[in-house]
RNA sequence: CGGGGUGUGGCGCAGCUUGGUAGCGCACUCGCUUUGGGAGCGAGGGGCCGUGGGUUCAAAUCCCGCCACCCCGACCA
């Protein structure tokens, strides 16, 4: 049975501390739960970024950046908001050499300042739909910090659109759901993330829907990877986003609001990763291909810069460990742990058979392949290890997962693993008596897995599980 | 805030019960040998033992206070 990788340095103290630092800033501990990306991290943050990116835009939204400071009364204007955030805001009361007249708070979000750009800019119809994202960072003090999943500062995009109709926005929420968030979990980092309606409990506050995209890690323990919520007309009301129709009424607009964060790491780390470290999806891992020469001999180096000119050519991120005076296990290793997806050992003794060693990390198999077929076989490899790492989650999830009919049965199955029951058997109270036991209604959906419409569905299911 | 635990070189820990002035592994520096799976040997550098007080000839060790951090719960992307 493998180790479960959890973020936690002192269970795997070479490989962790390549991505992170703690962060501790001061000897009394001010600022706590917050963390140092280093670069090995950031590179895998930033192709995160990319990618998401990409979606975003091919989703229609267009990227803007709004200020890190909130007054305080921003977020009072919508009161379930404020309510669900104020325990956790960092509050800055002076400024300047002296204290301000209003309190102004480190953005938790961005709702409230968008908001009311936003009723600067929405006129008309012809205004909407009003499609914008940020890449930012953002505060929350919260009680209990956990690297990756739950950080003081954390990175992410938060998409914030406004909308002519209820219909509009609620399309537009599912959207981004499903073709930027789902479609980038699956193709990318190889996670079969479930989809699913918060119950009104887990809702973001201020909202009127939240939908999750939650994932299994690899102690069978739930993780919301992904959030898109319909804030409905509570913050165009808040902040006067209001436009002229067709008809020439005057109307709130609907708005949404969506992120992901770096907490993406977090579950990449919890899913994929291994005793030997990481295991990197060779679709999102920033090198594919690590090309080694393991010791020098004649013309040792020069096959295997040729090897790298040659995947490079063809479109794979590699890179070429030349550092023939530093001992070969101890780079395999290094390799291993970061998860880069394939290693490619180019040696003396390989070379005069016409062969190099192709060694995968998903599995640790290790092959000769004849220098000419190596293009072949590495692009073939990191396709079908892509697939496997997806595949080996999805069987991991379903094994992990079992249908009850109770709310007894399904609060004892979720101390293992995932419990499907009929929301009808659990409901508001159920909900209450299982929280009480540590384990939460990660999200509800119909029979066959599709999005509902209300919490009010005749025969949803709801998905019990411990989570993070 | 409730329950449990821990503070000793950069990291991880032992030493505390039974006081005698600090040790191990990793990391770091230098030398030689190694280099096809986390190297070996030798020589080094680095800690006023979280903090304040008390007991004592003597405190990492015993007593009291404080602070911080970790784990389980409440919070949560």
């Amino acid at each position: 049975m493998a180790r479960v990788l959890t973020p936690r340095a002192e269970d795997f103290p070479r490989w962790y501390q390549d991505l992170i630092a703690k962060a501790q800033l001061a000897d009394n501990g001010p600022v706590r739960g917050t963390m140092v990306i280093r670069p090995a991290g950031y590179a895998i943050w930033e192709r995160m970024q990319s990618e998401m990116d990409n979606r975003i835009k091919e989703a229609g939204a267009e990227n803007a950046y709004f200020p890190l400071f909130i007054p305080e009364s921003y977020l009072r204007r919508e009161a379930q908001h404020v309510e669900g955030f104020s325990p956790e805001l960092a509050v800055v009361t002076h400024a300047g050499g002296k204290q301000l007249a209003e309190p102004i708070v480190v953005r938790p979000t961005s709702e409230t300042i968008f908001g009311e750009f936003m009723a600067k800019w929405v006129d008309s119809y012809r205004d909407l739909p009003l499609l914008l994202n940020q890449w930012a960072n953002v505060v929350r003090w919260e009680m209990r910090p956990r690297t990756f999943l739950r950080t003081t500062e954390f990175l992410w995009q938060e998409g914030h659109t406004a909308h002519a109709t209820e219909a509009d926005a609620a399309a537009y929420a599912r959207k981004i759901l499903h073709e930027v968030y789902q479609d980038f979990m699956v193709e990318l980092l190889a996670m079969p993330v479930v989809p699913g309606r918060k119950t009104k409990g887990e809702r973001f506050a201020g909202a009127t829907n939240t939908m999750t995209l939650e994932g299994m890690m690899g102690d069978a323990k739930a993780l919301q990877m992904g959030t898109s919520h319909e804030l409905g007309q509570n913050f165009a009301k808040a902040f006067d986003i209001t436009y002229s129709s067709q008809a020439g009424a005057l109307e709130h607009a609907w708005t949404t609001s969506w992120g992901s964060t770096t907490r993406m790491i977090g579950g990449l780390i919890m899913t994929h990763g291994d005793d030997n470290g990481l295991r990197l999806p060779p679709r999102l891992a920033p090198t594919q291909v690590q090309v080694m020469v393991v010791k020098a001999g004649e013309g040792v180096l020069e096959a295997a810069a040729k090897l790298r000119d040659e995947l490079k050519a063809a479109g794979v991120r590699v890179k070429l460990d030349d550092r023939a005076d530093v001992p070969f296990g101890r780079r395999a290793v290094d390799a291993e742990l970061q998860g880069i997806p394939i290693r490619i050992e180019v040696g003396p003794r390989d070379l005069a058979t016409g062969n190099v060693v192709v060694a995968r990390r998903i599995d640790g198999s290790k092959s000769p392949v004849p220098l000419a077929g190596v293009l072949d076989e590495v692009t073939g490899a990191l396709t079908a290890d892509q697939q496997r790492l997806y595949d080996d989650s999805l069987a991991f999830r379903e094994q992990n997962t079992v249908d009850v009919a109770t709310l007894g049965d399904a609060i004892e199955a979720a101390q293992t693993g995932w419990a499907r029951v009929p929301w009808s058997a659990v409901g508001a109270e159920g909900e209450a008596e299982a929280n009480g036991k540590a384990v939460t209604v990660r999200c509800l959906a119909r029979p066959d897995g599709s999005m509902p419409d209300s919490d009010g569905e005749p025969d949803l299911v709801a998905i019990l599980a411990r989570a993070y």
